[in-house]
DNA sequence: GGTGTTCACGTTTAGACAGCATGTC
DNA sequence: CTAAACGTGAACACC
């Protein structure tokens, strides 16, 4: 079918800078078209990584956009995502639609969501957006849910299945959900009453090999389709002997992908080897970079390198790797750093990625090779294999439509049987089924809180009615487990006087905070019940730091070593009677999970005395990007005690938890307060103005120039001077500025 | 006595969403 | 019910 047949339903000007790229729809598209995707039919598209779902949605929001009754909605579980997304649709609606985004990070409020057309969420802040009643969901017409097999996920799947329950209640809308390939998609979509549209269309075509004692092979799907039932899953296909060099397949593999000027992302299991592998590969990768490349290849590992202003044994080494063309990539990484290595990679200039599963989940960083070392990961049960679901993922990551025809997928194993276990179970295999993961605890009684916040519910029954509406009464039909939960849940919260049964459930002031704070309830009652005893004391920060890490929100901690024990021990002998809470015996049952939150508050109270980030990191053995996240989610947690204190009108806590809050912010002891409000100053520069007797604003006014500028650089010393209201005429700068001026 | 090798044992193991206010791709 | 790679340190061989 011709993009021209569809001219007519959506807004001009964008169909022709859709038509720039695009002049025909692929077969998936076109069959979405024909199951009623501009008659305002319901969809769910269950297809492979990279086969154009997400034009489906495209058209799908460019009818709502021309009809202009309504607003859009665009679901995705990853912020990395909702970025990704938003930066397409602002280019491809510039000037003609508003598109926003709305994650924990920013939200783009500077004229209220309920202005904007096009609204990309992540689901937890549409949840969130839920709790908070937010006014402007009424107008939305059009909902679209990406990577929707997230309702398999233990954690947040549940989230989005509540989110789109609720929704399903609240409005009238549009559905359409873009799925990978599931087995069950049937079931899904007919929980969501919606028409299927399933397809194995991909754009390029993707070769599926396994590696084995120098042996590669590569299957022949089409051909293989009849046999998979029985047993015979012959070799049809290619076969290739590499050139074995290193005696080791993957140093092999990479060797040929390097000699063949393609590039490659590898998975592996765990962070450790990502960075070893990576360094084995640097050594060889070497003898294919000429001079110029090699010269590039200098700027950026420089770049990465020094993102911090002291570099951790991490970023030293990714600097090093960075140098032969080859990164390791996983979430231990700063932001920064990861952007770096996604652009470089996608400019050719990085060849080889050694990465763990956050690469295939995150944004599209499409690869000609794609090599997946470790199909098993560790779990609680030992090492097992990963479902077949994520393989596909790796796999789709092989093949960049713009300059290939196709991709390879190439899988590694160590001997024939375990080469047999993998064609059969992943090249041949069926990708599992997903199901509602609903019925657990922990998440049922965050969601049952702010269901009772958010309506007026009569009784238990009433709750009840809405979870029949759920994809998991749709999938188990017997109801009783759940209901048992929130029996329990209901009475729980009660206790915690959170909710209040009068003439209805209803949620009390405090619980109606604690749903919009979106901390879990126990979490919540846990502080709260901690923090009344102490309202009044001066309370230490560790202690605080410790009760913070307590929580469920902080998960996982760091774990404790056999080493670290007579050092924790000594630190709780020190502060016991300063911690909060009571301190469990050895031989108690939690007393490890004591130890492994008294350690990471540890790591905090390290952060906010200065300790410099490459001995904290060497220290507890932790990476700079760990280190972010933690703080990041201390600072959440922080703001809900806060906000607490302003509740129960505890005024000396609500003063000292903020000034912990701008002190876990910089990293620094309150005597740089004063400095680090100024711009430029991060923790790091404050304390060496402190050191050399610089410690308020006056002090800096009162400093000759001159003695600013040896300390701290030209610039920043101008910048300071002027922020503190005074204009520098220094030579230097005068005559600069001439030349400057007549340049321009 | 210094240096290199081997072996047994111990340790560790992917990822990522949320508040709020402010200023960026 | 289930693993494997890496680091560490002791024991040992060799110059």
């Amino acid at each position: 079918m011709k993009l021209e047949e569809i001219k007519t339903e959506i807004p001009e000007v964008v169909f022709e800078r859709l038509n720039r790229n695009i002049s025909e729809l692929n077969p998936p598209q076109e069959q979405a078209v024909k199951l009623g995707l501009f008659k305002k039919n319901n969809l769910i598209v269950s297809s492979p990584t990279a086969s154009g779902k997400t034009l489906i949605a495209t058209l799908a929001a460019s009818k709502t956009l021309k009809e202009k009754k309504g607003k859009i909605l665009y679901v995705v579980p990853l912020k990395a995502l909702a970025n990704e997304k938003y930066h397409y649709y602002t280019n491809l609606f510039k000037g003609l639609f508003s598109v926003a985004i709305s994650t924990g990070d920013f939200d783009s409020n500077e004229n209220k969501l309920y202005d904007k057309d096009f609204i990309i969420i992540t689901v937890e802040k549409l949840d969130s957006l839920l709790r908070h009643n937010a006014a402007w969901i009424s107008k939305v017409k059009l909902v679209v849910a990406d990577e929707i097999h997230l309702l398999n996920d233990v954690e947040r799947g549940p989230t989005l299945e509540i989110a789109l329950t609720r929704l399903k209640e609240l409005i009238e809308f549009q559905f359409i959900g873009l799925s990978a390939t599931i087995k069950n998609s049937e079931e899904l979509s007919s929980w969501l009453n919606c028409q299927l549209v399933e397809s194995n269309y991909r754009p390029v075509e993707l070769e599926e090999g396994i590696l084995c004692q120098g042996l590669l092979e590569f299957y022949n799907k089409k051909r293989n389709l009849e046999f998979v039932n029985g047993s015979e899953l012959a070799n049809i296909g290619n076969t290739i002997h590499l050139e074995q060099k290193y005696n080791s397949d993957i140093l092999d593999l990479a060797y040929n992908t390097l000699k063949k000027s393609q590039q490659a992302i590898i998975f592996v299991k765990s962070r450790r080897s990502a960075e070893s592998l990576a360094k084995k590969i640097s050594v060889l990768s070497k003898q294919f970079l000429d001079k110029n490349t090699l010269h590039k290849l200098k700027k950026i590992s420089n770049e990465a390198e020094n993102v911090l202003e002291n570099p951790t044994a991490q970023c030293k080494h990714l600097g090093l790797y960075l140098k032969s063309a080859v990164a390791f990539h996983h979430a231990g990484l700063l932001n920064e750093q990861k952007r770096i290595i996604e652009e470089n990679f996608r400019k050719g200039l990085i060849k080889i990625i050694v990465a763990t599963p956050t690469l295939a989940m995150g944004v599209s960083l499409p690869s000609y090779r794609v090599i997946i070392q470790d199909l098993k990961r560790y779990s609680n049960f030992g090492l097992q294999y990963i479902p077949v679901l994520e393989y596909k993922q790796f796999a789709g990551r092989a093949g960049r439509p713009e300059h290939h025809s196709k991709g390879e997928a190439i899988s590694i194993a160590k001997d024939s049987r375990t080469k047999e276990e993998i064609k059969k179970r992943y090249v041949f295999g069926e990708v599992e089924n997903i199901y509602s993961k609903l019925a657990v605890e922990p998440i049922l009684r965050t969601h049952v809180l702010s269901l009772i916040a958010t309506h007026s519910i009569a009784s238990e029954l009433e709750l009840m009615d809405f979870f029949s509406k759920t994809f998991y009464a749709y999938q188990y039909k017997d109801l009783s487990i759940v209901e048992n939960h929130i029996n329990s849940i209901v009475k729980k919260l009660q206790k915690y006087g959170f909710v209040k049964k009068e003439n209805g459930l209803e949620a009390t002031l405090i619980g109606k905070r604690v749903s919009e704070l979106y901390i879990d309830p126990d979490t919540a009652y846990y502080f709260i019940s901690s923090l009344e005893k102490v309202k009044t004391n001066h309370i230490d920060e560790l202690g605080l730091l410790k009760l913070m890490c307590d929580s469920l929100e902080m998960r996982p901690l760091l774990n404790v070593k056999k080493s670290d024990y007579s050092v924790l021990e000594d630190i709780l002998e020190q502060f016991s009677d300063k911690l909060l809470g009571n301190i469990p015996q050895e031989w108690d049952y939690d007393y490890d999970s004591f130890l492994r939150s008294l350690k990471t508050a540890l790591v905090m109270y390290n952060w906010i005395n200065e300790v410099g980030e490459d001995k904290i990191m060497e220290k507890f053995g932790l990476s700079p990007g760990g280190l972010r996240v933690k703080l990041e989610i201390l600072n959440w947690l922080l703001y809900s005690c806060r906000e607490f204190c302003i509740l129960k009108k505890w005024k000396n806590l609500y003063r000292q938890i903020e000034k912990l809050r701008l002190r876990l912010k910089y990293g620094i002891k309150d005597e740089l307060f004063p400095l680090i409000k100024l711009k430029g100053i991060g923790r790091v520069r404050a304390r060496m103005l402190f050191n050399n007797k610089i410690k308020s604003l006056q002090d800096i006014r009162e400093i000759p120039f001159n003695n600013l500028k040896n300390l701290i650089g030209k610039q920043t010393a101008l910048n300071l001077k002027k922020a503190v209201g005074e204009n520098v005429f220094d030579r230097e700068n005068i005559l600069n500025y001439f030349k400057n001026s007549k340049k321009a």
